[in-house]
DNA sequence: TATTAAAGTGAGTAATCACTCATTTCAGGC
DNA sequence: GCCTGAAATGAGTGATTACTCACTTTAATA
């Protein structure tokens, strides 16, 4: 799978709504080279190359380098909260008004973001670098977080809490310490350390583990 | 105290190996700049600028604006993994042959990590991008990590084990599962969320014991 | 006070930058 | 084969870039 064809499952793209050829070259040679020497010290002229493009045709679809930059990276921060969101994946867990325990749901995140971050790492890598930059994206993951996420959240600490399940820290904390260890794990694996050699499934189980165990509650 | 007084005290410049008062501004005027929008999207213009400086005198002390970032990027490296490095940690720890519990060598570890990167969010800010596209930077890291880090880390964690306190995971993923805890309490704490009401000491603790029951062995 | 070397200057330079626009190519309907 | 609008082109633009260099200022010493 090439980085435009996870580029195009990310933004579930239709046959109707397909870009040109071309587009598609310079959003895949975008992507790329971005996450190679980063947004700031690309030129459009070397986009245009790898894409086997005229540097106006970029001009075309995209009014600036930075529209160009933002049609890449904007998808991606809408899915990275997807799990928290959807619908399907809140349904699993409350669903016929019985909860998963933690460990089932603590699982299916992080295989479903290992999943993600697995198929996107150019994307991320991207998305990682240029956040600290642009005030815009920023803002639209704090929204996201605070209106998405955090309340969704809350439900389910709030009521693995009362079945003695975890500590009772503030739900901010509970989430820093889980979603920390998770893109740490998922940082290291893809980002820090892809070529070492990894035994995924070990280390998922290890990190499931490692976050029950320290939310567990100390039984004296 | 200013970036710069931050930055000489990493360096421990006494006062023979002091820097001349303009060569100071630049270096303070380039942290402040790179770490707010990155170092590739700054000028040495407008370093200048900053500094009160003619532009041809960033040029006198440093050949190339890369030599400037990498003299600003160089020291903190070095110091990020101090802590594993210093005969003083080390014999902290293993002081008369008897061996500091757990979580103690854990809060020293966090604490004095805690202070380090307080006093110098802007210069971590601008080694944690810059690092991804200097593969020069990079292999410092590696080789500090495996040469310096690793070895220690080895000694502490069997000890450890063989007290049965820690878990019987590799040592590559309790290093692992240690450091993205501490790392990811500090980028939340000092990057992320800098201006959210944090307590400090409270978090820190919650840090600890988080890390010290998700490494226990579990008693059945 | 004269000498000297280092520190500092700023106008100048070639290269590269993001972006424009007049022109050409392409593709589908008749 | 002709028409038409969108897609694509690439030479051209002014602005900005990192860096140079001939020159001036500074400060310490002889």
């Amino acid at each position: 799978m090439t980085e435009y064809e996870a580029f195009k499952e990310l933004l579930e793209l239709d046959d109707q709504e397909q870009l040109t050829p071309k587009q598609r070259q310079i959003v895949q040679a975008a992507i790329e080279i971005f996450s190679e020497k980063g947004y700031a010290s690309t030129s459009t002229s070397e986009i245009a190359k790898r894409a086997g493009v005229a540097e106006g045709t970029i001009f075309r679809h995209y009014k600036t380098k930075k529209e160009l930059l933002m049609a890449i990276v904007s998808p991606v921060i809408t899915k990275l909260a997807v799990p928290f969101i959807a619908q399907s994946f809140v349904k699993q867990v409350f669903r016929d008004g019985e909860h998963k325990d933690f460990e089932e749901l603590l699982r299916a995140m992080i295989v479903n973001r290992f999943e993600f971050a697995k198929k996107n790492v150019p994307l991320l890598k991207i998305v990682l670098q240029e956040v600290a930059f642009h005030p815009e994206l920023q803002d639209r993951y704090k929204h996201i977080f605070r209106e998405e996420v955090l309340p969704h959240f809350e439900r389910f600490v709030s009521h693995y809490k009362e079945q003695g399940l975890i500590k009772d820290y503030p739900s901010e904390t509970v989430l820093r310490l889980v979603i920390t260890t998770v893109i740490g794990f998922l940082v290291t694996r893809f980002i820090v350390m892809p070529d070492a050699d990894w035994d995924d499934e070990a280390e998922i189980d290890r990190t499931i583990d490692y976050i029950l165990n320290g939310l567990q509650t100390v039984q004296d």
